[in-house]
DNA sequence: TCCTAAGCGAGACGGTACGTCTTGTCTTCCA
DNA sequence: TGGAAGACAAGACGTACCGTCTCGCTTAGGA
């Protein structure tokens, strides 16, 4: 029973999640009514309820999906396996966020975003503690500072400029962004500035 | 005529935002009613409406009013004043996110945290590019990277330092805040860490 | 104000109960959802909660003035002029029941029927009270049995012609069914019989 | 086979209808839920569906069990037995109502008395018109008006007559109702009215 | 001092969404 | 193979807000 309940069960939900995706693109996540999810799901509204208590549950599915299917389709970025230069991690964030921008895109311009930035940087946050732990203990080094301090400075900053990027519809390639971040992070803000070239 | 009119209006607007910050403290941004609002400021429900659109707009106001404050009370900020060195504009920011942590924390805990955030940022910001362009200008510098690019990157940094240091009920000073911002953005990545002390 | 505003709300009883009236004949009584009174109205369906705190309320007040019509269009019958022998009262009754047999048909058959039918024994009741009263009076009489027993036998058994009569499709006129009323009444069970006339 | 299969069907069927009784008493009939009642029975409830089509239906098989053990327990009030002067069988209906005095409250109070009240006139009017049948037979007699209008007429009367005692908590005994019940059904309405002894 | 226009309290109203409840059907598993 | 378990579609319920509106009251200038 077990076995074939859970199934339904899981197709239920995977109708709600795309039925949620689609109408995020139409009208934004804000205006969307539960009886919009579950008619395009072809359901009853009680079935909504049955599995999620509120239209957050439902989101935090989704994006929990997304960052699932993100960290499953590159998993050599979460097993430590790149250094301080390496910015391959960060492009592949951005290659993500720009894979699916149209679903951050219609989030971010909600109010709903709010849930789904904390989404966001906490996955972020999982990164940059990886990235840590793994130059710490290679190195046999340890932190100056706080760690959480560090893990929310990075991780905030990485959110801000993947909000600001998307927001101004990409500007920049994921590797040049990539590599901007590369070099704010890692060489300090006295290293940005340089004598200003004359603009005759 | 008009001048009083005006004053009446403002004495309105005024209770309102009042009865909104109460409001704020007993119940969390998301749970307030516009009928809770006009309520407490002994008003009809439509009377909210000849002023504002919707709630967010009165938050926008309160905010507006809370930023307005601080730029009012901390002049010497915005004035280009301050050098790289100088950490007492980042002190003073998380000063008076201390001093009205009520107010952000129950923002931050509701939804409502949406609108707040953007308006923070906006502010944080404002300061990161008024600071900037002072050093651009007296060193006669330019950036090496796109100045929205560094300007969310700090800011974004900056807002999320803020609202994990509330959240956490302010483990730390403001002024160790401010100082360990100071060492992180400044230097860079690499000096964050150093060989790990025996621990015998 | 109080005057226009009451003149707003009787208005919109007015078109619930009128709403109402018509979906009794058109559906029965019970499938009526509070929904479909409303959109018959023209209102949404808070507004009726505004007014009733349930159908049956809405019913009542229906009842109430079907009720209220019948004895301000026929004040004689409360007056206490009808002595036992005239029958114009129970005739008048049964010419309103006729007269207005889709509303009572579709309500009897209906399982809604319990609220009318307390409603209309109320107001046979009321009826017969008067009638006795002024018997009682006139005559320097008493009753020889409890009043509030007397009353419920006579309206429970008016009641239960009505219902049958209507249900019936009505196959006396209502002066034969006041004058069947009247025998049965007044002159006791043993009168009903005769002695049985051959049927050769 | 078969035998063994109705015998559980019958003790299934058995289970609803005691579920159901004791629900009434505790939360009257319209609050009770199919789900309430297979609960209490320890079924799936959609058990209930193979053997009713919905809440009346069980309704009536537990009231047509009340009447069946009414008369299976006094087969003398159908057998024509009774003259006119025999209060006895109007006295066995008031003690039954009595002795059961919680259920028949219980139903009356709620609307599902509807049902109710529809089989016990029913009820009711059987006994009548055996009773009137057999004077009829014995005397050789006929009714003076239509058969339907006095069985109608009468049964109303008691009907009414045990939903006032029931709900007035049952003020006169079964024997006393049953006297005054013949005394106004014998003697007509003239009689009940005597001149008033003086109040000095 | 009165007049008059505005701000305002009050609250009816149409409307939308909510979360809950119940119904009747269906499917799956277990005894 | 029948029944318990429970997912599901359907749809009404009563509540909560919303934004709009109409109505008088109040009040503070200008006449």
């Amino acid at each position: 029973m077990a076995i074939s309940e859970d199934r339904r069960i899981q197709r239920t939900r995977k109708a709600l999640i795309d039925s949620l995706r689609e109408l995020i693109f139409e009208k934004g996540y804000d205006d969307i009514s539960i009886q919009d999810i579950t008619d395009r799901a072809n359901m009853g509204r009680a079935t909504f309820y049955l599995h999620y208590g509120e239209k957050d549950d439902l989101l935090s599915d989704l994006l929990h999906n997304v960052v699932k299917e993100f960290f499953d389709s590159t998993p050599e970025i979460l097993k430590n396996q790149w250094t301080l230069q390496d910015t391959s991690a960060v492009q592949k964030i951005f290659e993500l966020a720009g894979s699916q921008s149209d679903l951050f895109c219609s989030l971010i311009l909600s109010h709903g975003s709010f849930t789904a930035e904390r989404h966001l940087q906490s996955a972020l946050r999982e990164l940059i503690t990886s990235n840590l732990n793994s130059e710490l203990e290679k190195g046999n080094l340890e932190l100056v500072l706080p760690q959480e301090f560090i893990e929310n400075y990075y991780s905030g900053a990485l959110l801000a400029l993947i909000l600001w990027w998307l927001y101004s519809e990409m500007p920049y390639t994921p590797a040049e962004m990539a590599d901007m971040y590369r070099k704010v992070t890692i060489e300090g803000r006295t290293k940005l500035l340089r004598p200003k070239a004359e603009t005759a």
